[in-house]
DNA sequence: ATCCACCTTACCCTAAGGGCAAAGTCAATA
DNA sequence: TATTGACTTTGCCCTTAGGGTAAGGTGGAT
């Protein structure tokens, strides 16, 4: 048996560590004496401290591996198997983000080299006022969190097409997206997918017309948070204020565009003279 | 002038982040009203928590955010080029290490799938009982982290050859290292660099030869934790007792070596019959 | 017998906020 | 003008994976 410093010096794990793992159930010692508490570890629990570490390497969160060491013997082959592949793919992410970090990054630095301040790019974003017509269209209204808009936006826009193509309604512009929260809230949002259709059914409703603020953004949909800052600036600049929900106007399919740049986005804000 | 509800909306961070920041003096409200203390945030703030956002998407923390905003004006651009930098190579650094951990699981997976369980190359590492000679060795002992072991093996060794030539000394082996704490810890270990030489000058010191476990490792120094693991098991297991610190011999330079199976360490137990 | 290295539990700390509760406030509606 | 519902405030506890330190109890070697 290995008092808690051998066991320790062994697998390279501090001693507050296996007290950690044991407080949590994940390798508890061999033997604790009773009268005074040692903890001990076998031998042969070598075997299962360095798997813990390898995984741990892995990046695996210590529940996890809690989970994958509960395995049964038939199971554990397919289920480590499944499990080593998805957290490939979770890696595979993280790499493409940091990849595409590192060229924002390097697009400042150039841009710095040149003498332009990062953000500069906010004050040449241009806005128009522009007067609307009212709209009929056919809408779904959900809460989204953060995450679901990817999907959300692929899954609601082919519900409402669904329905246009079922009931035999005129298509007549692009997809849109109102935001009717005022708070932006990490865990859900209030949003509306629409579509702009002729007829009158159930399941539409009126978007009505007026004084808009608008930019058109060409690029990647992570720019909009600027050019939504930027409208508020020249809206509270020029002497206006918002008076209902803003809205995005998709004019390219962002599944046919090839690259970011290819996607152009216009945004609306609907503004009244103060 | 925005509530914190409308600041937050515009630039999709949570109120809760928002009331943090100016916990810890990130970004003040322009305006806090003395009879209720709702916070208030200009326009022009805007700009700042969107320079912010970029600065978190580009991994940096918000202390290091925080140092970033307080450079003057005259400073910025140098400053933030340069730390744009190193922020790239950090990450540079992350995607090294996440392709390396890709790689050994996806060599687990196909271990697996051949049947074979991902630890049972512990089983397969072979230990020998030899009988190593006295040698006089030339050593600097020192505490070591964790972090200072890659630097640390050029740095200390660079400094015994050193002395090997200004002393005129004649060297008889490869370099080794000789690891006199009992317990892991991750601050700091007990830890000596040395080199056989023949003359017994001030500086040097005798490595008592005896009874060894030994395995021979080729690869990557970070197997070499199961190779301890396995030698403590192994000495358990045939009866023996640990009775000095243990010692790696470097067979190859690390320097050298391209690949690193290319790396060939001896590790030494000294031990005794129990 | 003594000493020192080792072991124990207990409590507080980290970064970047999220969740929830109780209470106060604002603005629009009835 | 009163009410209501949405908004805001502070305060407290929670998260990961342990690190740091203190006070006190033990083990083995001399």
């Amino acid at each position: 048996m290995l008092s808690i410093g051998e066991f320790s010096k062994i697998c390279e794990v501090s001693t507050k560590t296996l007290r950690y793992y044991a407080e949590i159930g994940l390798i508890n010692p061999d033997e604790i004496n009773p009268e005074n508490g040692y903890r001990y570890y076998s031998i042969g629990q070598l075997k299962k401290m360095l798997f813990i570490n390898r995984l741990k390497t892995y990046h695996f969160s210590l529940e996890e591996i809690k989970a994958i060491l509960a395995l049964e013997e038939d199971q554990l082959e397919e289920k480590l198997c499944s499990v080593l592949n998805r957290k490939i793919r979770d890696i595979q992410d993280k790499l493409d983000a940091f990849e595409y970090t590192q060229q924002q990054m390097s697009n400042d630095i150039s841009n710095l080299e040149k003498g332009i301040p990062i953000m500069s790019y906010l004050d040449h974003i241009e806005v128009q006022l522009v007067e609307t017509q009212p709209m009929n269209i056919l809408y779904i209204r959900q809460m989204l969190s953060g995450d679901d808009y990817a999907l959300g936006y692929g899954q609601y826009f082919s519900r409402l097409y669904e329905k246009i193509a079922t009931e035999n309604l005129t298509l007549l512009g692009t997809p849109m997206t109102i935001y009717h929260s005022l708070e932006y809230n990490p865990t859900g949002n209030d949003t509306e997918f629409a579509l702009n259709v002729e007829e009158i059914v159930k399941g539409t409703r009126d978007l009505p017309g007026g004084l808009c603020a608008k930019s058109v953004v060409q690029g990647s949909y992570s720019d909009l948070t600027s050019v939504y800052a930027r409208l508020r600036e020249w809206v509270e600049h020029e002497g206006y204020a918002l008076v209902k929900s803003p809205y995005e106007v998709y004019l390219t399919d962002p599944n046919q565009a090839r690259i970011p740049e290819d996607i152009v986005t216009e945004v609306y804000f609907p503004v009244k003279k103060k």
